[in-house]
DNA sequence: TCAGTTGTTTATAT
DNA sequence: AATATAAACAACTG
């Protein structure tokens, strides 16, 4: 799931629903999800301190307080999950951070990343230094440069964390599609024109993703084909492409994207 | 049983 | 040196 869109639904529930709370404690259900910090090092560092508002850059959750910083990654299949009252644990819940005014849980099925726990802002920074500009931050223009001199496939340069922070498997296919660019094209080949193109396509996509809180599974939308047999294109009804690209398995449509 | 998975990091190869 | 590819991580689903 969690691509920039999901995060951001995530960084949405801590702002609405723990900002501000004070953190009593913080029950490590799985201490296989911390990274660098201890069980015991991270609840005592971390309460009484209250949650401040959160932050978010790429696919990371900058979950402030009063105190130190944690930082969220959710791998595939890690979430973020608030309730107003005392619950009990899901199947996959790792972390619970329990306030004064509810509790926020961590999931994740497989645990491929985690949770890390920073001293303060500059220190969280320091953690997130080698992360390129977030997707949604990008200004006009600013795209081509990121693409320049890269001779990758686009969409391994997309879908890559240090140049451009946000964008995955299933962000970058819909955003090639609608732009009509094709995932195996060499970054650098784009003309200004393409780079213009993928820039505004990748505009709207993240915005209409971030308020859904998801990449919506329409049928009109390539991610609503995707894991149909024999997909096809819901422009063209072109039968979809498909091969790894960037270690994943990629979708495109012959006809509207070429290649 | 086996292949596949919406992500990242590390090691290895080019 | 920069870039590309594969493996590892973990725990499921079809």
């Amino acid at each position: 799931m969690p691509e920039l869109p999901d995060v951001e639904g995530f960084r949405r529930t801590l702002a609405r629903h723990a900002a501000g709370r004070r953190i009593e404690r913080v029950h490590v259900r799985d201490p296989g999800v911390l990274r660098g910090v201890t069980a015991a090092k991270l609840t005592s560092r971390l309460q009484g301190h209250r949650f401040a508002q959160p932050g978010r850059r790429g696919k990371w959750v900058i979950a402030r307080t009063d105190g130190p910083v944690i930082l969220m990654h959710f791998g595939m299949t890690g979430s973020l999950r608030w309730t107003s009252v005392e619950a009990p644990a899901e199947r996959f819940e790792r972390l619970t951070f329990v306030t004064d005014g509810g509790e926020l849980h961590y999931d994740d099925m497989r645990k491929l990343t985690g949770i890390s726990l920073a001293a303060n802002d500059d220190d969280a920074d320091r953690y997130l230094s080698s992360l390129g500009p977030d997707a949604l931050a990008v200004q006009t223009g600013e795209l081509a440069g990121l693409l320049r001199g890269r001779r990758a496939a686009v969409k391994t340069v997309l879908m890559n964390q240090h140049v451009i922070a946000g964008l995955g498997n299933l962000l970058t296919d819909e955003i090639l599609w609608r732009a009509c660019i094709s995932p195996r094209r060499p970054a650098s080949s784009l003309t200004a024109q393409e780079a213009r193109r993928l820039y505004a396509r990748m505009r709207w996509v993240l915005r209409t993703t971030m308020l859904a809180g998801d990449v919506p599974a329409r049928p009109s939308w390539l991610t609503g084909v995707r894991y149909r047999p024999a997909a096809r294109c819901p422009r063209c009804r072109t039968s979809l492409a498909s091969a790894r690209i960037g270690g994943r398995t990629s979708l495109w449509c012959p006809r509207c994207q070429g290649d």
